[in-house]
DNA sequence: GTAACGTACAACCACATGGTTGTAGATCAG
DNA sequence: CTGATCTACAACCATGTGGTTGTACGTTAC
């Protein structure tokens, strides 16, 4: 199971960075095409440092990096976190189709004595 | 897409739920087997009010469902909720693979020209 | 009826979060 | 060199979060 292969404060720290509109935004703008912060922070109606420090949330959960360009520093995408988020949510509903699997079993252990 | 079809907020408290080792481990089981609050309290070295506010905050995000049995609270995991994460994270990932696929245009095209 | 059980909810606390403003350091343009 | 631009970061504030304890109330068992 993936979840097993994660430490869990990575985990909540990636979900935690996905529960904000503002961030999510972020993560689709740069996910179509890097941007730099100060041009993300045009998008938004608040501070570039209130922005700047979105980023920081983003770059913690490896949702999105960040490298140096002269005086500005350009954020990218990074698939991969949000590969790793769908991969856990995919084990839940794995989880629970074999319990609905079960239930089935059940019904039909049931038809079978009828 | 899928996300113009939700609420900000909904998303919001979505992924919030998720952002907790405890909550995603009383999502996991509950979505194995229905369990009664005071039954997922003993899992936990916390008070049975703090994973009475857990399973409040999974249940206002529809990740879990509340049933009235007798004197006790029944729990059950709602797999919609997790599949509306998932299809989000989904979602991210295509948006993704179109600006891949449009950085591989434009290299097709240089390539063309050599 | 009474005691134990399961739940609900309020009050409280420490700390995290999301925002602000202000200051300072690099880097670029002219 | 100077000024404008982009970033970093500290300090601060209001509110939210995750935990606690205490109290109250319906339900079950005996």
């Amino acid at each position: 199971m993936v979840v097993d292969q994660l430490h869990e404060d990575e985990v909540s720290r990636l979900f935690q960075a996905l529960a904000d509109a503002t961030r999510r935004d972020i993560v689709a703008r740069v996910l179509v095409a890097d941007h730099s912060v100060s041009r993300l922070a045009e998008q938004y109606a608040m501070s570039f440092a209130a922005v700047q420090k979105h980023v920081a949330v983003l770059e913690r959960a490896s949702l999105v990096t960040k490298e140096k360009r002269g005086r500005e520093q350009i954020v990218r995408g990074e698939v991969d976190g949000v590969q790793t988020a769908r991969r856990l949510l995919d084990d839940y509903e794995r989880i629970w189709r074999q319990r609905v699997g079960r239930i089935e079993d059940i019904l039909a252990e049931d038809e079978d004595r009828n």
